[in-house]
Parts: C-alpha cells; structure tokens; sequence
DNA sequence: CTTTTATCTGAACGTATGTTCATATATCAT
DNA sequence: ATGATATATGAACATACGTTCAGATAAAAG
C-alpha cells in the first residue's frame, strides 16, 4: 500500500504539529518517538518527514511558534501610545495571562524542553525570551523613574513577577474555580503590590 | 579484568549518585543513558547495578531526599512555637531560599522531571510536596484569620509566592551580584507585600 | 597463606531509536 | 482517459538503549 484514501497535506501537517505538542507535554522531548508521533496521527513513522526534517525541528517549530506570538502580541497590546508605567503594568499582566492560559501546552514546551534545544536552536529561543523579559524589566524602570513605583531592585521585581505568572501556568484548568477574568485582576493586584503602587485598580 | 584496584562501594556510590544528578539536571533524565552515568563514574555500566536496581530508582532516590530533606528543614526550622503569622512567613521564605540556594540541581530536578516518575513513584513526591504547599497556606490562612494579613484569596496567593520563590532557582548564582542575605530580606519584603502585611521588616 | 566476599569487567540480550528510500497509489491538471 | 505529482507505505539501516550475568580479581577475614 502507499498514499492511503483522503491523505492530504493541509490535514495531516497540522495533525503532526499538533500530536508532537500533545506528546512533547505529556512525555517530555526526549522520551516521546517518532513512531509514537505517527501512530497518533494515524501514519506510518516515515510519512512524517514530509512534514519535518526532523524531530528537533519539531520542537523548535513549536517554541518559535510560541514566543513569537507572545511577543507579537505583547506589541499589538501595547500599541502606539504607552501610557503610564502602571497601566503598563497592568497590560503586561493581562496581556501575558491571555496568551498563556489557553495555551498550556505550548508555555509547558517552553518552560521545559529548552535543555532539548540545539545549541543553535536555543540561542533564538533565548534571544526572544530575553527580550520579553526586558519588555517588563522597561516597565518597571520607568515606573520607578516616574515616581509610580517604590522598587529597590528592578531587576528582582522583574523576575519575582515572572514567576508568579509563570507558575500559574502549572495550575490553571479553563473550568476551574475561577474565571479567567478574576484570575487576571488578582494577578494585576498583586502585581501592583510588587511595585508598591497602591494595591487598588 | 575485573574488580579494579582501589575499587570500593563507599566510593563508587556516591559517585554514581552525584554524576546522575549532574547529567539529568544538564540534559534530562530522559536524554542520559546509563552509558553515560558510567562514563563520567569511571566505571563499565553493569558496575552500576550494584548502586542502583534500575534508572528510576536513581531518579526517584534523588528527589525524594530532596524532598524530604526540605521538610525536615522546614520542620527543625518551625521548631515547637510558632510565634505571629507574620513571623512564619519570613521564616518560611528565609527558609525555602537557605535550603534551595545551595541545592540547585536537586531544585532542578525535582521540578523537572516529575513527568518521568513511575506512577507509584510520583504519588509518592507529589505527597511531599503537596504538603508543602500545604505549610504555606496554612501560614497565610492564619494571617486571615489574626488580621495580619488582608488577602482575598489564600490559594492564589500561596501559589504567587511559591511561583516567586521558585523562578529563583532558575537563575541565582552563590558568586553572582546579591548576597544571599541580601537577597533573602528582599524576598522577605516582597512575600509580606503579597499578604498586605507593612512590607518593612 | 588461604579462603571468602565485595566489586568490577566485558560481552551479550532483545528491543527501540531517528532517518532514508524504493515503491505504490490517490488526487489533480490536462 | 491519461499523465504528472503529492503523499503515503513498509522495510531496512546503523546505532543506542536498559538490563543481565558469568567470570575475574582486589580486598578483607581467618
């Protein structure tokens, strides 16, 4: 047998991304293998390389993917027009909120497959990491300067907030106990007291 | 050849157990192969198998001294009174960063390789740490109830200071910019922000 | 010195890995 | 209908994996 009945590309390149995602989160990288990749998409191992030059493609697709769109959106949020640092602030927590919980595999691929990367790989992903990163770093430092902020240490701050967005990814179900626009003003509030600006929104 | 001169569990152990925990925190336990475990032991790998029954074992006994090892520590450090909530909560965050600082591949670990626990396995550490997770709350739960603290919601909160102290594993160095001391007061502060507890110490 | 025991080697086991490729056929354009 | 192309199969490749074990030898015990 060969090219099985309703094969297509435009159906089973997105089958692969989306098996090797499934598959990265729950298994990790470098447990997961190309055949059990193929058999949930439902081909045989080497139909695959159609889609991929190879399995770390597959991983580094998925990254870029992500960071990208995280930074992109993070642009479009911010628009023309800044604002204040503590709007700013706020638009930081949110946005980042938005894009992360309904994408909890991609930011788990993320977050624990960087080791996986190649050496080249790695570099981009960590380039765009770092500049988001920075995008917050910004914030705070002009927050500070303007007097909106009571921070000792920029950098700290930066990464205490980081974190505590960060781990929400680790919990968070879409049918939980809160919804995500609650979550969200709590991050906010939170976020606020990190900086020492008034608490209230 | 066989049995090598100088050749001796007391040594041979330790060293398996240092060089496991140093490969799966630099590539993955997934990635590292009991080949390499060997190597870097300087030892042929059925050698290994007088150390360890099998590769989860190295896995698991390396996470759940981890573990228990924090909660003994979070223990001692309890003592038998616990004095003001506010107290507990500095001294928790004092004492998650003394454990975790000097311990970074294990805090490594530990968080990334859950996933490759046996299930038996992982109940087992997901009790540990659920527990103490479960020490937090119940110090913010407490601050609720003696008004010390003003927090809407003990879980998420709990969660955003776990999430902050985390995050500091990833990138604290012992030769880089912050004393440890310094930087414990400055996570001090930043937890009794979280809780609306006077962030001066 | 001799015997026992602890520790290691070296080879082997069956299975799994990522990747390649000749071949087959469904689909599309003509 | 016919030919070209895209997309799949299925087998094969060399290599690597975790684990086992008989045999060898250093160290400890007598």
């Amino acid at each position: 047998m060969a090219r099985t009945t309703g094969s297509h590309s435009q159906k089973t390149g997105p089958r692969v991304t989306q098996s090797a995602q499934r598959l990265f989160t729950q298994y990790g990288y470098a447990a997961v293998s190309m055949r059990q990749i193929a058999a949930e998409v439902g081909v045989q191992v080497g139909a695959l390389y159609n889609y991929t030059p190879d399995k770390q493609s597959l991983l580094f697709t998925l990254m870029q993917e992500h960071m990208s769109g995280l930074l992109a959106a993070w642009k479009v949020n911010q628009g023309p027009e800044k604002g204040t640092a503590l709007q700013a602030l706020l638009a930081f927590v949110d946005c980042h909120l938005r894009y992360h919980l309904p994408r909890s595999e991609a930011v788990f691929i993320a977050y624990m497959e960087l080791r996986n990367l190649s050496a080249a790989n790695f570099d981009h992903i960590e380039k765009l990491r770092k500049s988001y990163e920075d995008a917050l770093e910004d914030i705070i430092k002009r927050g500070m300067e303007t007097g909106e902020f009571e921070v000792v240490d920029s950098k700290i701050v930066t990464l205490a907030i980081i974190g505590m967005l960060k781990e929400v990814s680790t919990w968070y179900r879409p049918d939980g106990r809160l919804a995500e626009t609650a979550l969200i003003e709590r991050y906010q509030t939170m976020a606020c007291q990190l900086v020492g600006a008034g608490a209230d929104l």
